[in-house]
DNA sequence: TTAATTCCCATAAATTCCCATTTTTTTCTT
DNA sequence: AAGAAAAAAATGGGAATTTATGGGAATTAA
């Protein structure tokens, strides 16, 4: 069974970098880690390498358990799996979730992303992602004008139906 | 259970060709070396000789135990063998990380990857990677170049549900 | 004995741990 | 349904610990 994330959240970094996981998503990663128990810090793993990106993405330990098994599958020496091991592996950044309920972002990713007093959080499946609130609000202005430009009455879960079919179809 | 080694790091690297393993990694090396007890220094080795790449790559104790096991169960006198035991027995340094948690590059392999005033380290898997930093960022650089040059949406993962399918579908 | 290597100690910066407040949400009571 | 009480979540700050790094003395190798 997987469990996934559900909901955003804005919340405040200090100047250590620390800042509260929003307490929904804090459930998630303890439930999929499977060393966790209570009293214990449930972990997890941010990947930050993909220079297209300008947000951290969150896996839970299942998830990136998931993710290495797939790596370790790939053929030892393709570009592919180079690749992706730089990613997964060189390019991320293993840490838990403080008995507080924080997590502290390195110097170096809030950097990447632009972050500074605030962080805002948001649900993406079975990961979350980490944004400067004004990148972030720059994206979903983009999502909302492309929305607007389709007709009155199109409804995006007809996308649902398309990953039944072929590609041309 | 595999213990792996995730992120990466640049480190400095003094006259004496001294340099601190970072933090996360020294836990990995510890844990994988099946002697090594809190008070000890644990202890790994580091693979040089393959002349096409140009980073060192530093195995923990159960990764090379792995890899020497492989070794023994080929045929006595193959050339794969034979090629083997050259590169791992061989071109490779046993050695330790010191009670401040740094480690010794030898002259010959600080020389042979160029390294001068600093070394960046990498997690691949089961080993890490030791690269003078320019030579790692013009790798990295091209890695980019290519991510750039393909359509804006997409998402180096599909590399991952290619394992599930057959090679030609 | 010269040079290289190892051991030992020292320190500044960064990170973690611990505890205290404030805010928000939920529950209880009237 | 409103207000009070309790619980949970978010935040702030200082102390303690860990990291990264530098330098010199002691030891070993050439």
């Amino acid at each position: 069974m997987v469990r996934r994330f559900r909901g955003e959240g804005l919340n405040k970094v200090d100047s250590k970098g620390r800042v509260s996981i929003p307490a929904l998503f804090r459930r998630v990663i303890e439930v999929c880690d499977p060393a966790w128990t209570d009293g214990l810090q449930p972990e997890l793993v941010i990947v930050y390498g993909d220079s297209r990106k300008n947000f951290l993405e969150c896996y839970t330990i299942d998830a990136i358990d998931e993710v290495d098994q797939k790596i370790s599958d790939l053929p030892r020496g393709s570009i592919q799996r180079k690749m992706l091991e730089r990613l997964f592996h060189g390019q991320s950044f293993p840490t838990s979730v403080d008995d507080t309920g924080r997590l502290v972002i390195p110097h170096k990713l809030r950097e990447k992303i632009g972050i500074k007093a605030e962080a805002y959080f948001i649900a993406s499946g079975d990961t979350f992602q980490i944004w400067n609130p004004e990148t972030f609000q720059e994206d979903q202005d983009k999502a909302n004008a492309w929305l607007q430009s389709l007709p009155e009455d199109f409804d995006p879960l007809i996308y649902l139906d398309a990953s039944d079919r072929q590609p041309d179809e």
